[in-house]
RNA sequence: ACGACCGUAGCUCAGUUGGUUAGAGCACUACCUUGACAUGGUAGGGGUCGGUGGUUCGAAUCCACUCGGUCGUACCA
């Protein structure tokens, strides 16, 4: 499943990273042979479409009640067709593949049906109703919008202290208030029930300054004594908790604003028209004249903002339609509880549970044009007939007794209520189709924490109400996307990125240009400006899908957010490099060469054994590591086995014997043939994170490895084999590294020059390490650059010593060497074993420890040492003869 | 206020049910234009794992408290 991006803008930094995330998957598991469905599409995003699109008509100083509903919505299609388009050129580019045939929006004909067959049912079932409720209101695009999209933050403001003077004349009740303009729709002052200091005056009334109306006081549990004076001012029309003790203590409800947050016809004449911010400046002003205004507190409050206009939400009394949810959560709360549906992480089903648990009635209309108009019709006497169509409703009118004309509602249903339709309404539903049998359920949703509830836990319960099934198996929940100082992007604070850029570099001045270019805050171009001028000094280089991709699967750690690093990125854009050079190794000796593709004899050398076994064990561990979601880890054990085995040493470990005159035909073969097939089968492994550069090389590895086929999407994906491991051939490379990084080592700290072939000679060694060392004399002449390799016989030279095991390299110091030098290294080799040696003993003879700890540890820890022991003697003994000779 | 998550090298991050000398990339230092690769190679330096206390033979890992950060949810007019 994709989630649906909206069809606005463009993809984001955060659609980037979900892309990759579910392209791997998708792609793992195609070529695994199974039948996979990737769903692409858009939604309509309403308000936000909408927006965008009269911002355009404002342009040409038009609004869209001057274009007219129809020609309106023309203008949001063509929009639409434009937008859309980047999105899916964007998702090329990124490299995902999705099923494209299958591309749905939430517009489509047979989207709308399946909206508009839930909204019928909903409704037959009654779980749709409609009623005038205190909604959220967004005063500039006049709607009401749902409690996900209002963002509550902390602001400054005032507590202002109003004297309410009884009615009877005997005194007066001080309220606060931090919103002084709704005292004009004041239905009564309340006080806690047991508030002795105004125990006597419940059941008197008040006359409410300014306006002249008498109301009662209440008493009721909710108000807090403590609080401010302890009384409050109740006004049900425009305060939630208001509303409901309204309820409680059947309050009229007096709506005094207009759908501008103005004031209406129903406050006194001198306020009507006033915005309610000056309207508010007046009546402050007004019972100051009046002598009734007490004292004015700065006070912090929440302020709840609407999340597209950022204007401030007024609770408001109107018309709505509502889901009632409680019916439709328990299943869905039931689904994971049960863990038909899992959430990975699985801490974000404590989330889900908190929300479903408190789930309040979901408010579908919006009053607004784009979006599935609601399929409600209403005749004189404003009875409503909920159908399919215009003729259906005709004919409930007609079967009603109504014979007049009907008018469809001019709302249209919240975007997220198509949204929640997306795991069957794209595959069909209603109708039972072939998609719907073979796909649904779906096996996992890859999305981000912060569409949990608008989205997650709407589709849970709308698939399990109609489907009677869950709609996937799993929820991966990733992170967020920040930038590299772990800010969240957002174009007001300038700092997002545009994936293509990654891909395909920026100029500095044309990232200034985008990021600058349209803002809503035009003041805080200069600042962007200059930060980004800063951080990308050079602009950003083209880096490429693969490496970015390589990024965001690097990052992504179990379910936390990530910061983009562009080093890492750079990083990864190396690693492509790295698998480019390493290919055009493999296809110089191998091109036009005998592979052994046709047959022929095959030996395989130890190195070619050992980076099979390897090569096993990778294999092994990205398949799991994916199974988990776990791409980090998938992406690093192809990084670490690529580079730093393949290139680093086995490719290495060829050259002795493909540029040696001596190798036989069989042994060719078989390095030649060890190369092609360790890559092929590599590139497969890879190709899930990095598309583009494994199909381009594998086109031209896999015939030469003798694979045929169209493309590497559909090759079988590598599994581990136990019967190519080999763990003696692993042994036997593991001794040649420890011998070869030995010499090095030495080399770099006496500051001999890496081009001096050495000699050395070998003490104290095994029959093991004599027979490693007879069958690998050329790939140690050759990886260590040594002259000659000599069993020692007699008395040692003075030497530098480096260990393998118990097998002592010994390289003569004679003019090479400096000896105050050696001792200096010799010295803080054995002070480091000394360390390890001192915490190893201290853990053995601890009684506590070797009567406790398993047989397991114990033995380890016994082996170490003995080890660190020999070790130890070994570099002691050597110190000694150093300072004999 | 409650809850969740995070705090590991200069930076970005791994560290699977407690058990090698805590790892990687980038950055840093030295050396190296050796015929796949300087977008490279080789060898190095660098961390008392936020703090305190506890459980344990043994803690980066488990528990409690605490500090710092991020994010949710709820808020008193």
């Amino acid at each position: 499943m994709i989630p649906p991006p909206n069809v606005t803008g463009s993809l984001h930094m955060g659609h980037a990273f979900q892309d990759t995330v579910m392209d791997t998957l998708i792609r793992h598991q195609r070529m695994r042979g199974k039948n996979t469905l990737w769903q692409p599409g858009t939604d309509h995003a309403g308000i936000a479409t909408q927006m965008v699109v009269e911002r355009r008509l404002a342009a040409e100083g038009k609004s869209r009640h001057d274009v007219g509903r129809e020609k309106f919505i023309d203008e949001i299609w063509k929009w639409k067709e434009e937008s859309g388009g980047t999105i899916l050129r964007q998702l090329r580019r990124l490299g995902a593949s999705p099923d494209w045939e299958r591309e749905r929006f939430t517009m489509d004909e047979g989207l709308s049906n399946a909206v508009k067959e839930v909204f019928v049912q909903l409704h037959e079932e009654g779980l749709i109703y409609r009623g005038k409720r205190l909604v959220n209101w967004d005063p500039v695009l006049h709607t009401a919008v749902s409690d996900l999209e209002v963002v509550s933050e902390e602001e400054n403001g005032f507590l202002w202290h109003f004297n309410y003077p009884l009615t009877d004349g005997s005194g007066h009740l001080t309220v606060a208030t931090t919103r002084p303009e709704t005292m004009l729709g004041d239905s009564a002052v309340a006080v806690h029930p047991e508030d002795e200091r105004y125990a006597d005056m419940v059941g008197k009334t008040i006359t409410l300054p300014l306006v002249g109306r008498e109301i009662p006081i209440i008493a009721d549990d909710y108000v807090d004594m403590e609080f401010g004076t302890g009384c409050v001012k109740i006004t049900p029309a425009h305060d939630f908790n208001d509303y409901e003790m309204g309820k409680r203590h059947d309050l009229p409800m007096h709506n005094i604003l207009t759908v501008d947050a103005k004031i209406n016809e129903h406050a006194p004449e001198k306020y009507r028209g006033l915005d309610r911010y000056d309207a508010r400046k007046q009546i402050v002003a007004d019972f100051e004249a009046l002598g009734l205004l007490g004292e004015i507190k700065d006070h912090k409050l929440m302020v709840p903002r609407g999340d597209r206009t950022g204007s401030v939400i007024e609770p408001f009394l109107t018309d709505q339609w509502f889901v009632k949810a409680a019916p439709l959560a328990e299943p869905a709360i039931k689904a994971v509880k049960d863990g038909d549906i899992k959430f990975v992480p699985q801490q974000w089903e404590n989330t889900y549970f908190e929300w479903m648990n408190n789930i309040q009635d979901w408010c579908i209309s919006r009053q607004i044009w784009w979006g599935h108009r609601i399929p409600a019709w209403y005749d004189d006497q404003g009875r409503v007939y909920v159908a399919r169509d215009e003729a259906e409703a005709y004919t409930q009118a007609k079967e009603a007794g109504y014979e007049g004309e009907l008018h469809q509602d001019n709302d249209v249903l919240d975007t997220w209520f198509s949204s929640a339709l997306w795991t069957f309404s794209t595959l069909g539903w209603p109708e039972n189709t072939k998609a719907l049998q073979t796909f649904h359920p779906t096996d996992v949703l890859v999305t981000g924490f912060d569409i949990i509830f608008f989205w997650v836990a709407r589709m849970i319960m709308m698939t399990l109400h109609f489907k009677k099934e869950v709609p996937f198996k799993e929820i991966y929940v990733h992170g967020l996307v920040r930038d590299g100082e772990g800010q969240k992007m957002s174009k007001s604070k300038g700092n997002v990125l545009d994936p293509i850029d990654l891909i395909d570099g920026i100029t500095l001045e044309d990232l200034v240009n985008k990021r600058t270019y349209g803002m809503m805050q035009p003041e805080k171009a200069a600042k962007i400006e200059k930060a980004t001028r800063k951080q990308f000094a050079d602009g950003i280089p083209a880096f490429g899908t693969d490496a970015v991709r390589f990024t965001f699967a690097s990052l992504a750690s179990n379910g936390r957010d990530i910061r983009f690093d562009l080093n890492r990125c750079e990083g990864y854009r190396n690693f492509c490099n790295k698998i480019w050079n390493a290919t055009r190794f493999a296809l110089m000796n191998i091109e036009g060469h005998d592979c052994g593709a046709n047959g022929g004899e095959v030996e395989l050398s130890v190195a070619d054994r050992w980076i099979i076994s390897r090569l096993q064990q990778v294999e092994k561990d990205v398949n799991q590591s994916l199974a988990n979601y776990r791409l980090d880890l998938a992406s690093q054990a192809m990084y670490e086995f690529m580079w730093n085995e393949y290139c680093d040493w086995y490719l290495e470990l060829t050259k002795p014997i493909l540029n040696d005159e001596n190798s036989t035909e069989a042994q060719l073969r078989g390095t030649r043939q060890t190369i092609v097939r360790v890559l092929e089968t590599t590139l497969r492994l890879m190709h899930p994170i990095m598309p583009f550069i494994t199909e381009e090389i594998w086109q031209k590895v896999a015939p030469l490895a003798g694979i045929e086929g169209e493309t590497i999407m559909l090759q079988a994906y590598p599994e581990f084999d136990e019967s190519k491991v080999d763990e003696q051939a692993v042994s036997e490379v593991e001794w040649m590294k420890t011998f070869i990084m030995g010499i090095r080592s030495i080399r770099s700290q006496m500051d001999i020059a890496p081009s001096k072939p050495l000699t050395v000679f070998i003490d104290n060694a095994s029959e093991q390490d004599q027979a490693f060392l007879a069958n690998n004399e050329v790939f140690l002449s050759r990886l260590a650059r040594l002259e000659s390799i000599t069993l020692l016989d007699g008395e040692a030279p003075k030497s530098a010593t480096a260990l393998v095991g118990e097998m002592k390299i010994l390289i003569p110091m004679a003019g090479l060497i400096d000896v105050d030098a050696e001792r200096a290294r010799l010295n803080k080799e054995i002070g480091k074993l000394e360390k390890e040696v001192a915490r190893v003993n201290g853990k053995l003879s601890n009684e506590k420890f070797v009567s406790n700890a398993p047989e397991a540890v114990i033995a380890k820890e016994k082996e170490k040492q003995a080890q660190y022991e020999s070790a130890l003697s070994n570099l002691k003994d050597q110190l000694v003869s150093l300072e004999e000779l």
